[in-house]
DNA sequence: CCAAAGATGTTACACTATAACCCTTTCTGT
DNA sequence: ACAGAAAGGGTTATAGTGTAACATCTTTGG
């Protein structure tokens, strides 16, 4: 059986940053955490595709969206800050941040790479997180954090490339 | 039954660097690949240790050990070249890159990191690569390649934390 | 031996990220 | 409300990682 996952199929893409703004505003009330504009500015900003964003076409978008002129280590820290409160991803492969569809629970991260059109999917799986803490356990590792990038085609590209 | 991996333990280094470099030479013979004096040079230097090196990292111990200064592009051209053939893996979470122990059959990249000592083992298990396949075939996804990175402590560095 | 392909050298530069310092805003305890 | 502390953000400069483009040298194969 397989699900094609929303971000790969085409969807009403308003809501998806209507409901992470949301849950990003609910969790920071909840935590005292401060989602100050700048930090929702780049987190929305994130949230306009499922392709992950580098630091510096963020700056770019910055600069277009608001005519407000950024350096570097502003950037850096909202996206620090988001990280930190799990709202977003690093891709490491790409050096790219993408927004986290369940922030409302620390996870580990994994994600399905398109190479083709750069859309990121989130996988949750406890068969997978368990079938890799086996594997530290296996070697007396303690585990702290892990990070999964699996890189291919998504349904669609796949089909087109069929073609 | 948990059995700690070689590198995570003292064992005689010199066996792992011989071992690497005589499966090197084989491999590229059988391949028809041209392991140049510089190209092993590299993979001795990365094989120096079981923990991951950094580029300029390569750079300086190049000029170090042979008073033979190389620019950036060299170690890269040789890093890509060992990357081709399977001899060396990249630890994205690191910028760095690590002798792989198996490079005689193509397989992913899965490592355990420990953030103390900064050792990388290396992962071969089929049931993780399955449980990962399923993942992405659930989606309707093609894979192509993966890699996971698992970041945690290894058990002497636990120890001593423990103490 | 010559031509082509492959490997390395060299210069310059692009991209990613952080250090250090300063000023402003917000929070905390009284 | 106020003073002091803490957090956020602006600014400049620089560190770290990687590549483009072109020149030179070496190996290979006809």
């Amino acid at each position: 059986m397989t699900h094609t996952p929303l971000a790969f199929r085409h969807h009403n893409h308003r809501l998806c940053v209507r409901g992470a703004l949301d849950s990003a505003r609910t969790l920071c009330n909840e935590r005292g955490a401060r989602l100050t504009p700048l930090r929702e500015q780049v987190l929305e900003l994130v949230w306009q595709s499922h392709k992950p964003l580098g630091a510096y076409q963020l700056m770019d978008q910055l600069a277009t969206a608001s005519t407000r002129r950024v350096a570097p280590p502003t950037v850096y820290r909202a996206l620090d800050f988001l990280l930190e409160q799990g709202l977003i991803h690093r891709i490491n492969g790409l050096n790219a941040y993408v927004g986290c569809p369940s922030p409302e629970h620390r996870h580990p991260s994994h994600f399905l790479l398109c190479r083709a059109c750069g859309v990121a999917v989130e996988i949750e799986s406890a068969q997978l997180n368990e079938t890799i803490m086996d594997n530290a356990r296996e070697a007396g590792f303690r585990l702290e954090s892990h990070s999964l990038e699996v890189t291919g085609l998504c349904p669609d590209c796949r089909s087109q490339s069929d073609a």
